[in-house]
DNA sequence: TAGATTGTTAATCGATTAACAATC
DNA sequence: TAGATTGTTAATCGATTAACAATC
């Protein structure tokens, strides 16, 4: 079974040093901090396959079959999950139904997330429709867009106003995720303003490196990085 | 550190066609098998700030300073780069031009990639149009979707067909690369067509794994799991 | 009880980093 | 020559896997 990179959410890169001084950053033992990217990414696959599992009516997996299903091994599986806690009856295995429940809570799927998406071109058009997004609970309810011709048009019942208008609409109808589509050029001053608005995470498409406070958290998406990882290895 | 694999190195030999006796010589030596993924990331990385540099007329940046942009250490940098060749002059660092031509050829952008467009909704439109993959080498030549509505409907100078014509299409005019942009039922289906007709890349947008044979290349890409990673960290 | 499978510890594997001789 | 920086080796760090006692 070989693995695949899923998708590339980079480590949130790099920030500044915020503030004053000596101030002592937190001692960080929350317990997210302590678990590395590729858990939360086999979580997230996981938790896909669960869901079909479950709709399936399988009432029952053991990690060597979710571990099949997935293309890890069940060592890994079983080392994630531990982790978080003792979801699994030895000899049985694990409750479809109750582990895809403690996984959701795990990725904070049990809530809503409001998101504003900059950047009203067709990426942000394919994000914005992107069903499995309002499927997880992630909602978009803003739009921004700097081309004054498409300010005022509505996507669903989302108007989409300008950037101008970002901060004052977000100061009042806040959100938890700000989403990045728009060129290169303007990804930094976008997020200086969700940061300003104290917006804790960031999805960003534009292939650049954002400089943010470690109190955001930050996740890059780079479309071309998986094209070129292929024609390295087409090449070859 | 992390693993985290490519998909499976594969075929291992390369046959040298010596003489009378065409045996395999080089039990997988070749170069992009022994390459970790991450590697392969990171050069995707220098590379574009390579460009900007280039940009603005930098001659010549240590790998201090590309690591600084890059936010990695300078010595992954040049362990990155050793796997390749001497591209840099002690004492003086790398020459601009001269580093980002040979990484250029190490990811096999120094040619045209023809690629082929499964799945015509939003996603698919937004790959379509997504301008960095041109400037990358990477064109669409075909667009196929099941929906009746839009075949027929023109991209650019392209026209959308069915799913039906592809596999005739494809065969007359080859592509490098088909990319998966259809709903995850369908994406099996699509996968055993290209691997049938022989197409050796495969860029997967849909949130399934893949059942393909270890000669072709395969890269995922999962839209949710960024989000599910940032809503993990959120809500830690 | 016998068989199955978890949760966890210890061993292994591989990626990153520190350090430095080579050399511009 | 003195200072800078590469290319590479060895040390470190951390992720994965094998193995097994616990226990259903």
């Amino acid at each position: 079974m070989e693995k695949e990179f899923e998708n590339e959410a980079q480590d949130s890169g790099k920030f500044v040093a915020s503030g004053s001084r000596d101030l002592v950053v937190e001692p960080d033992s929350s317990l997210t901090e302590k678990i590395s990217e590729f858990t939360v990414r086999r979580l997230s696959s996981y938790y896909r396959i669960l869901l079909s599992l479950e709709s399936q009516d399988v009432q029952t997996v053991s990690s060597a079959r979710l571990a099949e299903l997935c293309g890890v091994t069940s060592a890994q599986v079983r080392k994630d999950l531990s982790y978080f806690g003792n979801f699994g009856t030895r000899g049985l295995g694990y409750q479809v139904t109750d582990l895809k429940t403690a996984i959701v809570g795990i990725l904070g799927l049990d809530r809503k997330w409001m998101m504003a998406l900059f950047g009203a071109g067709s990426l942000g058009h394919a994000l914005f429709f992107h069903d499995g997004f309002r499927q997880d609970g992630f909602y978009f309810t803003h739009i921004f867009d700097i081309d004054p011709r498409r300010v005022g048009e509505k996507w669903r019942d989302i108007e989409i106003l300008s950037f101008a208008a970002a901060k004052e609409k977000l100061a009042a109808d806040p959100v938890d995720i700000g989403v990045i589509a728009v060129p290169e050029e303007s990804a930094q001053d976008i997020a200086d303003l969700l940061i300003d608005l104290g917006v804790n995470g960031i999805l960003n498409f534009a292939p650049r490196q954002l400089t943010i406070p470690k109190n955001v958290r930050l996740r890059n998406v780079n479309l071309a990085v998986a094209l070129e990882s292929l024609s390295f290895l087409l090449s070859g």
